[in-house]
DNA sequence: CGTACCCTTGACCGCAGTCAATGGAAGTGG
DNA sequence: CCACTTCCATTGACTGCGGTCAAGGGTACG
């Protein structure tokens, strides 16, 4: 069994990992990019998923993976009372798999945010192509450790950042996804389709100190949002609000660190 | 190569998933054992880290993968005004994946607990393990995703629950990984080094809440806590203070979903 | 033009943080 | 074996960040 690998629109190469090092795929795909074309080639199904409607083929997610090809959607944890918490947001080239449903975990739904399309993959079919091709485990590795970094951000913003360096953080780490995944306009903006309450339930916040903190923001002068849209004018100054060394400023000089024993 | 699998000894076999469906290595095993039978035909070093220091070779963490053999662990995200986020415990069997440090993302170090055994795989050899033997791959994807859902579960701890809903949560989470890892005594008691400062950095409270949150979790009689050791008492009212369906309780009653579109 | 959805702002409140003091247990060195 | 230190748990008083409640306004869409 061969895999002709369509691309479908070349994007940034900027994602590859150490899992990528020996890969036999053709290297200059993005992890999204190939996962697209996998999953174009597996899919038994592209199912459309309308803007605020639920992934339902999810509560069957321990038989497939999904991968989003267009759209946004999230990862939903709802507490019986009603409170909320956004797990993760899933752009284009993303992917998703579940668990069974009785391993103890918070009850998981993917809701779409705006009308999206996901390709659902048989895990028979996804197990059959790696055992043939094991660079694509490698790759859908990478993709895995990437969620698992996202959400350590999420984590720290949630628990350990006041509100505004939350959202400022948050701003900054969504934009530079959603600029990856989608690409910016000529002036710089960013296709962004999260209301205020998803921000709050992204990071622990409610959507009412969301606004506040978000006003904040736009009075200093270092973002500009509309419906669907988000323009950073000014990265330093957001990263000053987020704290410190929040992205890529990360100073180089790791080198310091004492061995252990 | 051929790779005989020495089974240490043998754990539960509670903790397979989807990924592990078509796998051609035994079934038997955990993948926690799976991880430490690999492990040891693949370490370059057996590295010892003691209590309170810092995996050192985790500043490399691009060339190498991690499997900890004997031990408590912690990723560790500080701040640089000292504030701190632990991102997740590590137990005997678990492995660690590390990225470039210019991803943009906050700083990470891990930490020893208590004195620890840590296997060091070089990336180029278990690369070349798994083209030779795909369902390690399936393996070290299901431990990463395993990863991923317990950082879910902390994030809704820290980012949607009340201080002694988030506490009840996360002892049960840990009692649970701490069993299934290490095992009890015949009394019901499992090993749980955490100091309560820890507890607090994993789920965003500070020290001083999670005394007085665990003291009203002891005289309601739900927990047993000692220096180094961990007793749930009555796990009907610990699930109660941790909210409702913490824990395996959720209705299996999932089928009530509505099919997007 | 009406309705639904979302954003905005203000007043007030409470949960958890902060600051500080005390005590106990474990470890260490003389 | 006993001072001495260090680390950790505990408790109280006070503070403040962010939640809650409520009202009003803007915008898109049918």
């Amino acid at each position: 069994m061969s895999l002709h690998i369509v691309v479908p629109e070349a994007r940034s190469k900027n994602n590859f990992s150490v899992f990528d090092s020996n890969a036999s795929v053709p290297d200059v795909l993005s992890r999204e990019n190939r996962l697209v074309a996998i999953a174009d080639k597996l899919a038994t199904e592209h199912r459309h998923v309308s803007a605020g409607a639920e992934l339902g083929a999810f509560a069957d997610s321990e038989k497939f993976l999904f991968v989003v090809i267009d759209g946004w959607m999230f990862r939903n944890a709802i507490l019986e009372d009603g409170r909320r918490q956004i797990l993760d947001f899933i752009l284009p080239g993303d992917f998703i798999a579940g668990r069974r449903q009785d391993e103890a975990e918070v009850s998981q739904t993917v809701d779409a945010i705006t009308d999206s399309v996901v390709a659902i993959i048989p895990v028979c079919a996804m197990a059959q192509l790696i055992a043939e091709m094991p660079s694509l485990a490698m790759t859908m590795l990478e993709a895995s450790q990437s969620a698992l970094y996202a959400s350590y951000e999420n984590l720290v913003d949630a628990g350990r950042r006041t509100s505004i360096e939350a959202v400022a953080h948050f701003l900054m780490r969504m934009e530079k996804r959603a600029t990856q995944a989608i690409g910016q306009t000529e002036d710089g903006a960013v296709p962004f389709p999260l209301i205020q309450e998803q921000i709050g339930d992204a990071i622990g916040l409610t959507a009412v100190h969301v606004c506040r903190t978000l006003r904040k923001l736009k009075t200093a002068g270092a973002i500009e949002m509309g419906r669907g849209w988000l323009k950073i004018t000014d990265r330093q100054l957001l990263a000053e609000f987020a704290g410190a060394w929040s992205s890529g400023d990360v100073p180089a000089v790791m080198g310091a660190h004492r061995l252990a024993s």
